[in-house]
DNA sequence: GTACATTAAATGTATATACATATATTTGCA
DNA sequence: TGCAAATATATGTATATACATTTAATGTAC
C-alpha cells in the first residue's frame, strides 16, 4: 500500500521527503508487528532483543555495556530491562570478580527454552516479509545501509 | 555503515531477517534524528506531525479522528497530544455544532509561525538523506510500499 | 419515542522511556 | 601513595505511551 494512502497525504515535496515519512511509518509498522508477536510470550521486543543477545553470547556471559552496543533500539535503561528479565527468570546477574563494577549477565535455561519456543513460530512474521524477492531484500538492505551513511 | 557493524552482529540467517532488523534499526535512527531536531523548538515529533496535519487542513479545522488517521505514528492518545499543543498555544479546540461529540481543532497563528520557522531550517535533516540519489530514493520508496503489502 | 448499539473524545492506570544524576570501582599519573 | 578522571551500572524523576474504560452524543430498529 502506497504511503500516500496509508497516511492520506496527496503528495510529497520530493522523493527524499517522502522517504523520510515512509521510513518512519514503516519502522513503526514492523516494530508493531514484532511487538504484537512477542506479546503473547509476555515480552516486549526490547526484552526479546536482549534475550537474543544473551543467547548469542551463551555460554559466555554478557555485560550491560556489551548488551547496549548490540541492541537494535539502543536505550538508556538496560539495567531495568535486565531487572525485568531477571524477575521473570529468563536472565540472571552475577557480579563480576575481575572488575567489580561490572555485572555478568547470563541467560537461564528457562530463557533458552522460551526462545526456542518463539523461534518455532517465527514464520508468522517472516510471512509478512514475503512480498519481496530475496534480490529485492538485498537491494533494500543496501539502500538502508547507504542511507545512514 | 553496514547494519552488521551497527549492532555488531556477524551474520544474519538470510536477507529477509537482516531486512527486518535493518528496518527496525533505521526507523529508530531516523526517528531519533527528527526528534532531536524538533527538540530545540520544544516539540516531540508526534506534536510536530500533528501540527503539520493541522496546517494541511487550515483554514478548515480537523477532528481528533481525522488527525489519528493521518498520523505517521498512530497512537491512542491524540487527546492528550492536543492538550499539549493547546497549552503551548499552537492549537485550539472548539466544540463542533453539527455533532457535539466532535471537537474541531485548529492551528493558531502562533502554531503557523512556529512551523514556518522550523521549515526554514529543515535542511539539516535533508542533508542527512543526501547519501542517496533521487532515483535511489524512488526505488527505496517503492520497496517500502511493497514490503508492507 | 424508547432502548440499544455505535461513534467521538477524554481519562485512569500501569508500564516504558529519556535524561540527568548517583554510587561504586578501577585506572592513570603526579 | 594518593587523588582526579574515567568507567560500569543503577536510580530518581518527569514525561510518553499502551490499553482499557468512561462519558457524552448520535444513529437505528422496533
Amino acid at each position: 500500500m502506497r504511503i500516500e494512502d496509508e497516511i492520506k497525504q496527496v503528495k510529497f515535496e520530493n522523493e527524499f521527503h517522502k522517504l523520510m515519512i515512509n521510513l518512519l511509518f514503516s519502522g513503526k509498522w514492523i516494530s508493531d508487528l514484532i511487538n504484537n508477536h512477542h506479546k503473547q510470550y509476555g515480552l516486549t521486543s526490547q526484552q526479546y532483543n536482549v534475550l537474543r543477545i544473551l543467547r548469542g553470547q551463551h555460554p559466555k556471559s554478557a555485560t550491560v555495556n556489551l548488551i547496549s552496543t548490540r541492541m537494535i533500539d539502543r536505550m538508556s535503561n538496560v539495567s531495568r530491562l535486565i531487572d525485568k528479565l531477571e524477575s521473570k527468570g529468563y536472565a540472571e546477574r552475577i557480579s563480576c570478580k575481575n572488575d567489580r563494577r561490572q555485572v555478568d549477565i547470563n541467560i537461564t535455561k528457562q530463557g533458552l527454552d522460551l526462545l526456542k519456543k518463539i523461534d518455532g513460530q517465527q514464520s508468522e512474521i517472516d510471512q509478512k516479509l514475503n512480498n519481496l524477492s530475496e534480490e529485492e531484500a538485498a537491494t533494500f538492505n543496501k539502500l538502508l545501509d547507504k542511507l545512514r551513511g
